[in-house]
DNA sequence: CTCCAAACGCAAATAATTTGCTTTTAGCGC
DNA sequence: GCGCTAAAAGCAAATTATTTGCGTTTGGAG
């Protein structure tokens, strides 16, 4: 759980660092983004244009940034009594969130950036989140699909219908929830079909 | 089938459009992403820059347009006997195709600009080529999932998996095309667990 | 053939980005 | 606490990209 990757938080890096996140914030919400510009969030921010360029490199990485930031849970998944209703209550939550205006605007701005360390953690703050539901039902020694079927089989069809064609409803999330639920309750064994996959949680 | 949004083809706005993508797939070749400018490429094309300014907009419009026409598929689907080779055979070419450095790269251009047309035409490239398998299929009298089944449970993870994580390997995929068949050999019915979908192809 | 509107070229004006150099400041050894 | 050092920030000049007004070309319609 680190904070930030600068030197200390209160040093003069880390203030400035806030408070250009601040500002693009502040810009992003009240104005459209393709008029959003460095040499603005700098002026908001009080800063030198100069200093984000070296700091971010161009408008993407730090649009990115600060989208990768918001994209972090806040929360715990809420719990209904069952791992069933815990991943469809959070994946209903999860698809609404992103669907919006601006969680479309933020998985974009993510996925634009250069290298693929953002999309790479808020996959696992997808799978964190799906860690927490299934260790809640493990507990009740109840079944649940492996993580990575998860991710396949509810995260992947939300983001990709977001992303490439129409956002799905909530009855149509449910519908891949129950896919997931569908293996494991068949066989005896895990959501997966196919082959072994690394279990790291990020 | 349309050719392309201009006038006709053969007159200054094609010949234009057509050097400006041509110029631009060279560049993209010959160097990093991140180098290629508007003025570089309208060098390139023999065109001035305000003519692709005007046209584009930017230059991740641009970029996007290049890579849609570059995504769109050129082959039929490949024939093994059975829809289910045929969807594991296309699905694996794809999954290969979308993993590459080249492909990662084109399909964050096309989402990366602005409406959401880009990242619409190349889902419904998807469907199309399911579709071909899928009538196959059905002319043979075999059972085959519903199209958004597949987009679902075969193309949505390949994707995810390339954009956020890390690209699956052919015998993951293989994975996904079983879980796709799972259901509609389960059932007599299609594939598809939830509630109605639109069914256009595009 | 002539006209019209759309698209292009050109060049000036504006805005963004890069860069060299100076100044500030956080972290560290004394 | 006190200076030292290196990283980060500020500043301003230089470069490069983007926008824009206006004249010219061109494809299509009457």
């Amino acid at each position: 759980m680190a904070d930030r990757e600068g030197p200390r938080p209160g040093g003069r890096s880390a203030r400035v660092q806030a408070s250009v996140h601040r500002a693009t914030r502040a810009l992003l919400a009240r104005m459209d983004r393709a008029e959003v510009t460095i040499p603005l969030i700098a002026q908001e921010a009080g800063v030198t244009p100069s200093t984000i360029y070296r700091r971010w490199g161009e408008l993407g990485e730090l649009l990115a940034d600060v989208a990768v930031e918001r994209l972090r849970p806040d929360m715990v998944p809420v719990e209904t009594g069952g791992g069933r209703g815990d991943l469809l209550a959070w994946a209903e939550q999860y698809a609404e969130e992103m669907s919006s205006g601006i969680g479309r605007e933020m998985i974009r701005d993510v996925l634009a950036a250069e290298g693929a360390a953002g999309p790479r953690r808020c996959c696992s703050y997808a799978r964190q989140q799906i860690a927490v539901i299934a260790r809640r039902a493990a507990a009740r020694g109840e079944a649940f699909p492996d993580i990575d079927a998860v991710l396949d089989r509810v995260i992947a069809p939300i983001l990709f219908r977001i992303l490439f064609d129409e956002a799905l409803g909530p009855e149509q999330v449910g519908g891949l929830v129950a896919c997931a639920f569908a293996a494991v309750e068949r066989g005896g064994a895990r959501g997966r079909v196919s082959g072994s996959r690394r279990t790291d949680a990020g």
